[in-house]
DNA sequence: TTGACATACAACCGATTGGTTGTATGTTTT
DNA sequence: AAAACATACAACCAATCGGTTGTATGTCAA
């Protein structure tokens, strides 16, 4: 079904933001190309969790890599980003209809009421 | 620490965020006030598990709540949704600063290398 | 005041998460 | 060819998550 997809992909998406790791990763990958191992030396933590949390970005299409010799190079996918900022603008919408609403029953037309 | 709030602070928005029954509730909420059990009644699931949904989002600052009677009113939080927005333009805003510094090289000007 | 309704929360359970170490597989350098 | 480096991934573990049922409390209606 094309809804569930689009809320796996949601799922996946704002997953993969809800960790501040993940999301400092991010930051470093949106200004320019890093290598996993060059992440890495960023957190106290093993190679391989920095690892996995370049894997679930990368699962969320938040990033990608390009082969550079032995090295990985991962850079931000900003189009990515964007998907997310319009889910948030179309919960903002629904919001904006909301007040919409109220403002025709404030003006008291009992028209507005049938749709 | 002020940035382990805001970190914890997205933590908790983008967290509450990663699951579709929560996303649908936020919607509701959203367009117009709901009680909890009103809000139950759309799912396949336990009332608890829906009121456990709605104080996710509560905690996360998503959704407030209003009493009337017995019934408790939730209603969306439009400022926390224009929040997390802001953080994803902030993303943007470092992956515009990557290209700015690209345009820069193509330009064949040394003295942007400084900075 | 009793009964029905609306909510909150604790206790529990299987699945997932975020971390670890260890091992395997390429790629570069010597 | 051997050593060192960069990455990937499996196996494991404690903690958290999303669901459940059961119980307690407050509010409304008879």
């Amino acid at each position: 079904m094309a809804v569930t997809d689009h809320e796996a992909r949601a799922d996946a998406l704002f997953h993969a933001l809800a960790d501040r790791t993940r999301r400092d990763i991010l930051r470093r990958v949106m200004v320019g190309e890093h290598s996993v191992s060059g992440l890495a030396a960023n957190y106290d933590m093993s190679f391989a969790s920095v690892q996995k949390h370049v894997a679930v970005l990368e699962r969320a299409g938040l990033l990608s890599k390009r082969r550079n010799g032995r090295e990985q190079l991962a850079h931000g996918e900003v189009e990515a980003v964007r998907s997310i900022a319009s889910m948030l603008a179309e919960l903002e919408e629904l919001w904006r209809g909301r007040i919409a609403r109220i403002d025709a029953l404030l003006t008291h037309d009992p028209e507005q009421h049938q749709e």
